[in-house]
DNA sequence: AATGAATGAGCATTCATTCAT
DNA sequence: CATGAATGAATGCTCATTCAT
């Protein structure tokens, strides 16, 4: 009645090839979620993609949605190098970092639609475990990444690195879901009721984030010039 | 468990409002939703609740996914209300205007779950009727709303106001997003590790949605001083 | 998405069309149980056999497992029926009884397969309710059932009727259990080492049962000699 | 959890048991199975208990299936030791030997659901050459104690002693699914409709095995009067 | 012998939606 | 208008079993 493993795979016995496999499997599932951002595609479709079968996943990962939630730390962690390369280098200022940022998301569109569910995956089938990793290794990224945007505008409270990231990465998560058109509004969008809603994302949130770390500098230079410098909030 | 608050509305916004039914189901799915923030009952408990049998529910919405989107909608034009109300306040100034809407907004957190889960409804069982009603009636508030806030930083771009609204908004649900603590992890948000996501959020957001008010209003200041009037953009 | 009916079957709507679906769908399973007493078919095949959709048995029956509970509590309320006639029958005693009652039973042998999977049933998925429904309406049969016995051998004690129908009942399906030889041993049963499992097994019972019968009639006859008539217990 | 009781095996019925390895699986899955009597644990939770990988239970045994017979075939070999020892016990009669098996019995419960389910097993994933095996090994107690007892009844029929035992054994089995109730029903039995199923199982049990034993002791005199040896049935 | 990675069949169940009554 | 019976698609997940290492 059960059958048994017919061709089974090249076995991934050392460590580095089960990260090896544990790669294929979310790459297999990134590159589904390109072609179906909302991610409806059943589980062996991600199995098949990935070269592997239905139950290799769930050797891999503990849920269906846990092997989207890792699609999107790693999509996340993308951003962070690119917001730790952009705060390293020479002369970065908000709107350098702003502008370097923007174009890595505006080549990486699908993140949006996953890092805006991402909230609610976490509420569905992903353990505490994994929850709580996923949380405490972006944790420490904000933390670090807050560290060198303290650094960048001394005086800016403890802490309040790390909040303007978060607050940065919700305004850009946040405007997108108001400002991209699901795909039955795509047609209308052109009627003049729309108008409103027709905005230049890019550029709207790069102001809107210019705004946030320009306050932060200010707030920073503020609380140096009194002498202050502990307490927290952007 | 669920008694149905019939909360008088505010104002009657919309003409399909009359109907008792309607709004009866509204309700209902409302108290379910306070119980079950992510909404994963069937439509045969909203109809329960409302009274009704569940065909009805049918008769009055198109699909599941409209009832949600209905409810979401009733809540964010209430919330609207009460930017107008703070606007229109004398003496309303930024500080006195994010102050009422977060106080608005602690007194209905079940707003957020819903409000974050808005634009991947959009993109599932609602129909484009349905989307662009909702998305024009809302657009129709944020263009009254931004005039208001327009005249408050007169300077201010046209469209600025607007601009602002939906910054506001954005970092409003992208920031609970991130501060949220999901069920599976309400337990170990005690952890050192997760330290940095135990931040005051109504406080966090209330400095970033601050500053954001600010620079808006610095920059309609500086567009006043130059004479200009034009371009758009917060 | 979801796809709507199709070609929905004429409605159940009063009562007695209900009844005769249900019925509809446990006679299906009976079929089917004919079959494969195993019962290892899916719900679907039953659905189609019973002629209705998939979801429709569910309307019916809590789960799987409620079906064949159903079908087995049929099963067995018919020998309840065919031992209250051999008790009613003038000149009824253990010998009479017994023989009727093995003749039912040698008619409809696919009744122990699944009188012998009922305890186990109980334990999954099967709700209190349905199983304490059952279990009730099986409680009152035997205290019917149990009184005429009683009757029938005065001085027995209170309840000895029912304990008696009881061990026969349990005799009848335990020595089924050693008796009959599962598929896997159908062909060597032949061989010597099991010429002690080749039992007839309708003899061996009937004997059995009688034992039982006499002893319960020989008690009630010393406790009536004696004046006692309580004490529980065949 | 599951602390591998290696219970010292009575006696060593069988050559495979020499086998260390095999033991400890057996001893995993017994231990198991007292946490959860249904057995609905995976194979490699009784690997894990038995401190081997799951690959190495298919080395001792054919299916998870064999792995449960076995277990059931320990304990139903404990339970014919037992037997045995009773009927040679000097003075042994059917009351004592009764009194001596319920003892064992009702210090091992969690013989019970194993045993009812040992039918149905032999119907799903056990090899004919197992459940051969299995059988003959049952055989062999059944007539050597059979003997016994027929030594002890003399001029009880040829067989009549196993066919007593199996009769004895399946009156066990079948009464204890009758009267041990299901999880669900635990909290339910003390309403009043659920009296007649609140017996006193090993009473009722006791009677009637004294009731079947008597009779055959009866029979056998009555054989032995009358000169006959022959006739099988208990 | 032992391991444990890989396999994939297998299915109950839910529930949004329709539409006959 | 309202009802609620009927539909059936849709799929995550388990876990017994195999066999390369």
């Amino acid at each position: 009645m059960n059958s048994p493993p017919i061709q089974p795979r090249i076995r991934a016995v050392h460590p580095e090839d089960k990260s090896e496999r544990r790669a294929a499997i979310l790459a297999a599932a990134q590159s589904l979620l390109a072609d179906d951002p909302q991610g409806s595609f059943p589980v062996e479709s991600v199995a098949q993609a990935a070269g592997v079968a239905k139950g290799t996943v769930y050797l891999y990962f503990g849920s269906r949605e846990e092997v989207m939630l890792a699609v999107h730390e790693k999509q996340v962690h993308e951003l962070f190098d690119v917001i730790g390369d952009a705060l390293a280098a020479s002369g970065a200022d908000a709107v350098s970092v702003v502008r370097i940022v923007l174009r890595h998301i505006s080549r990486h569109r699908n993140f949006y639609p996953l890092a805006g569910r991402c909230r609610s995956m976490l509420d569905t089938k992903v353990s505490t475990d994994c929850a709580l990793a996923f949380k405490t290794r972006l944790g420490e990224r904000l933390a670090d990444l807050g560290l060198v945007i303290e650094r960048m505008y001394p005086g800016l409270a403890a802490g309040g690195g790390a909040a303007l990231l978060m607050n940065s990465y919700a305004l850009m998560i946040g405007l997108w879901q108001q400002a991209d058109p699901p795909d039955c509004l795509r047609e209308v969008m052109k009627r003049p009721e729309m108008k409103i809603f027709r905005i230049d994302f890019e550029r709207q949130l790069a102001a809107a984030l210019i705004d946030l770390w320009d306050a932060a500098g200010r707030r920073g230079a503020a609380a140096r010039r009194s002498g202050s410098t502990k307490r927290s909030n952007a």
